[in-house]
DNA sequence: TTTTTCTGTGTACATTTGACACAATACAAA
DNA sequence: TTTGTATTGTGTCAAATGTACACAGAAAAA
C-alpha cells in the first residue's frame, strides 16, 4: 500500500494560515469612521490595513476577533458579526492565508487605539477618506460596510455607539452617517420611539437651541429588537 | 537565536484543514428538501451529514463548493452563497477543521445524487425529517435555512428551483415551503407579477381544475431583482 | 348535464411610509 | 430686557403598501 497515496489528500492537513480581520466602526466628529492600522513590516510595510491577526489553537475566529478588539481599542463585551470569509489563493503575497472578516461598533471617544507589535500607527479614519488598503482589505471593508448598512435597516444596533445620554438629533446623525442619506426629522422620531426602548430622562441638553430632550436606552428592551 | 521561538507563532503556518460544506436545497413532492449524505468511514461513520470537502491549494472556498455540487448532483453554474464560517476547536473529533458553509438552490428532479468516495448513500431529505447530523452540521443546516428564508424575503430567488414552465400555484407552494407559512393566493399573484419577470406562455396546464396558466421566467429580468 | 374545485380578477379596509405645517423652546443679538 | 433666529416637539394629510375577502369563469369529476 502506498503510504503517500495522493488520493488521500482530503484526509491530510495543509499549512494554511487562518486569520480574523476586523472592520471596527465608530462615530465621532459628525462622521462614521473605521479603525485602520499601518503595518511596520513586510508584507505591505507602510500600507494601511484593517487590523487582523492569526487564530490560535484554542480559540474560535470570533474569539480571535474579540481579542483583537481588546488589544487594539481596549473594548470588551461588544457584539461582533461575521461579514464573510475570503479565500482567494493569491490574496496574500507570501503564503496561503484564509481570513474571516468581522465588524463591530464601538464608541471611539472612549477608546484611543494603540498601535503595537508589527504596527507603527493606528487611527480612526473617516469612511470616505480611507486610502487604498493592503491585501484585499479594501474589498473586506466595502463588504463590511454594506453588511452594516443592511443590518441597520432591520435592527437598531446603531445606539451602541452613542453616549449614555443623547438627543434624537444625535441618534439621527449616526443613522444618516451609516446609511449615507438624509432622513426626515419627524419620521425618524416616530419610528425610533415606536421601538419603545428609549427612556426620556426629562432633562434637556444645554447650549442647544430648542432645548432638545435627552434620552437613554433601556438595554434590556433594546435586546428584543437586536 | 531560537528557531523554535514560540513568540513568532503569528508568522508561522499551522496545520488546519479548511473545508466547504453545502446545504443544497431542492423542492419535490410538495416539500422543501436538502441533500444529505451518509459517511462510510470514520469519523461519524454511518452518520448523515451535509456534503463537504477540503479546499485544495489552487481554488477558493467558492470553487470548492461549486466542485462539490458538480460531483454530487452534476449541477453547474448555480449561484452559491456563504452562510458563515465555523471554527470551534472541538467541532471535529480528530483534528482542527475550519469550515465555511454555503447554500444553493437546485431542481432535484433534474439531478439524482450519486454517493461516492467515502460516502455510501445520498438522498433528498424533507427538511422536517432531517435526522441529527454529524459534526455540527445540524447547526450549519439551521443557519443555512435561516439565511435562505431571509434572502427570500428580499429577492425572488425561489424561481431557480421551478421547472421551465409552471403555474403560479406551484410557485406559491415553493414560497410557502421555504418561509414555512401559508400565503394568500391573490396577494401572492399580485406581488409576483409586479416584479415583471414572469412571462405568460398563453398555455394552460392540463389535468388541473380551473385551467391554470403556465408561466416561465425572463432570466434577464430576473437578474435585476436578484 | 350538473356539480365541484380551482383559477383569474377586482374591491374594500387597515397599516405603514413619506412629506409637510405650526407652535413652543432656548440661545443669540439688540 | 426685548427681539430675532434656529431648533425642537407635536400633529396632520396623502400616498404607498399590505391584508382580507367576494365573485365569476374554466376545467375536471360526478
Amino acid at each position: 500500500m502506498n503510504l503517500y497515496n495522493t488520493t488521500r489528500v482530503t484526509t491530510e492537513s495543509h499549512s494554511y494560515a487562518i486569520t480574523a480581520d476586523c472592520a471596527i466602526f465608530g462615530f465621532s466628529d459628525d462622521a462614521l469612521r473605521v479603525l485602520i492600522v499601518r503595518r511596520a513590516v513586510a508584507p505591505f510595510a507602510g500600507h494601511w490595513c484593517l487590523p487582523g491577526g492569526a487564530m490560535s489553537d484554542d480559540e474560535t475566529l470570533e474569539q480571535t476577533a474579540s481579542r483583537l478588539l481588546r488589544e487594539l481599542v481596549n473594548v470588551e463585551g461588544i457584539p461582533i458579526r461575521q461579514v464573510g470569509t475570503y479565500s482567494s489563493p493569491k490574496r496574500h503575497p507570501v503564503r496561503r492565508v484564509v481570513t474571516t472578516c468581522f465588524y463591530a461598533l464601538v464608541r471611539p471617544e472612549d477608546h484611543t487605539p494603540n498601535a503595537q507589535k508589527y504596527l507603527d500607527d493606528a487611527r480612526w479614519c473617516k469612511l470616505d477618506e480611507v486610502p487604498q488598503l493592503g491585501y484585499d482589505h479594501s474589498q473586506l471593508l466595502a463588504d463590511a460596510y454594506q453588511a452594516l448598512q443592511q443590518e441597520l435597516q432591520q435592527s437598531p444596533l446603531a445606539f451602541q455607539l452613542l453616549p449614555n445620554t443623547f438627543t434624537l438629533k444625535e441618534a439621527q446623525e449616526v443613522y444618516e452617517a451609516i446609511i449615507g442619506e438624509d432622513l426626515d426629522r419627524r419620521n425618524f422620531r416616530r419610528k425610533i420611539l415606536a421601538y419603545d426602548f428609549l427612556i426620556n430622562t426629562e432633562e434637556k441638553k444645554a447650549g442647544v437651541k430648542g432645548g432638545p430632550e435627552l434620552y437613554r436606552v433601556d438595554d434590556t428592551k433594546l435586546e428584543n429588537h437586536l
